[in-house]
DNA sequence: GCAATAGTGTCTTTGAGACACTATGGG
DNA sequence: CCCATAGTGTCTCAAAGACACTATTGC
């Protein structure tokens, strides 16, 4: 189920102690390429590798706050997620090298709406949007598992794009609907170096209209100018803000098989 | 997210240290019901209450070995399952009422093919197979957070039946084509008390048959007495043997909304 | 023969994919 | 005017749902 190298020694060696951790997976959407934040570790272990940013958990603090907070003092405070849900738990024996403790990590997905430039915390020694991508094809190795973690993320995010209204969570105010195309074209396009991937946009605006329930509703007398037609501006659908963008529609948004995802020609 | 009573008395209490322990949720089909193996708990706290089989990890052991282990300990040898995965964390600090430890659970989700009446083990002082309905619908009361632990165990199910070859895991060798909807109809359908439903036995079969790839295949020159004409048997895929019981369909299998299912006429 | 269950064929409706076409802004 | 982007209409094909029908056993 995941990696399992078992840490050298056994039974001779100072017992360690089991920690519990968040690792934070944050998303964004920026020149219709989809990012992770990476910080470069200032710590004691790993330091100097670029790793997620993440820390332990207080004896009485709920997951989810540790990870805001891990995220604000490792990132800045400009961080503020529009969504954020659980990954799995990464809890193989030997996935920390430490010597005193045996760290299991609860991971967590966040979706960042303006991908602002990071500023470095405390703890950090500085931070970054990198292509997902680059980490993807390990370009960028991250520190301990962080590479399958940010895989399961990525994994996680294409499938509820497919199944929930959580494209909209990449937006803090109002879209068109190419820029949430666009979206859903960075996270499900294989884009990256080869160029860039389009969906057909008449068939999603279909499937966009034809949902239901809708996933956007249109702002009434709004228009953003494109260097063509204005576009109309969309906004996340009250029936969204109310069951959160994480439940389930009971069509899905078709997702293109690779081969029927067209070049875009320019 | 999930639920999050808070435990009275905040700085003035003595502090708790944190402890990890894992809970699994074994299903079976059995009588074209879907059921949940539940302890009556032997131990100190919630002493007599029903909940689901767990404990805590130990400092050099994977979350995987310490749910089987568990497993094993609480609800004896006969348990073995043909598929684990991992659950959501649960971490809310009120979540668990001891003095002197805040525990946090990993869940796990396990599917038991041959619904055999569970021996308590040690620190049980029971064992037992309850309806999922049973416990979803609050009739069985369950300690913790453990109901919604089961709920969420049970929609995941729910879902990877549309999307991967989990059903199979209901079997350990070969079963017919009626068997195994009546593992789709247990796990979707709403039966329990109000009666039987089912799938349109000529349109599953159609989908079974036309997936690419194929998740069951035929043993040859077999066949099983149904007291009608006699049903061939199916096994397993090797793509799917292969690949694992989780991984992702090309297409779903068609799951009704729960108007479309009719009520098998008797 | 009849009852019971297994399995096939076919019609209808829905929705995905392709793509020609129209609309509305800026230069 | 032309260019660029937004948005509509329509055709084709694939698959889901309904359900009539045939097949093979036990009694």
């Amino acid at each position: 189920m995941e990696s399992s190298k078992r840490r050298a020694g056994g039974a001779g060696t100072k017992a360690r102690r089991l920690a519990l951790a968040v690792d934070v997976v944050v998303l964004t959407a920026r020149d219709a390429q989809l990012r992770v934040l990476l910080i470069r570790r200032g710590s004691r272990h790993h330091t100097d590798e670029w790793a997620l940013p993440g820390g332990f958990v207080g004896a009485e603090e709920s997951l989810e706050a540790a990870a805001e907070r891990e995220l604000h003092k490792e990132a800045g405070l400009a961080l503020d997620p529009t969504h954020m849900e659980q990954l799995p738990t990464y809890g193989a024996p030997g996935r920390d090298d430490r010597a005193d403790r045996r760290v299991v990590s609860v991971a967590y997905l966040a979706i960042q709406p303006d991908a602002t430039e990071p500023a470095a915390g405390t703890d950090a020694a500085a931070a970054r949007w990198d292509l997902a991508n680059a980490i993807l094809s390990h370009s960028t190795p991250l520190a301990f598992d962080h590479t399958d973690i940010v895989r399961d993320a990525v994994d996680r995010l294409r499938h509820e794009l497919e199944h929930t209204a959580l494209a909209t969570a990449f937006f803090r105010d109002a879209f068109t609907e190419a820029q949430l195309r666009s979206v859903y074209e960075a996270v499900w396009g294989f884009g990256g170096d080869v160029g860039q991937f389009g969906l057909d946009a008449p068939n999603f605006h279909r499937s966009l209209t034809t949902l239901s329930p809708p996933i956007v509703e249109l702002v009434p007398d709004a228009q953003a100018a494109t260097g063509g037609r204005p576009a109309a501006l969309y906004r996340q659908s009250d029936y969204v803000r109310e069951g959160g963008a994480a439940a389930r529609l009971e069509r899905p948004i078709p997702r293109p098989k690779s081969a029927a995802i067209k070049r875009r020609v320019h």
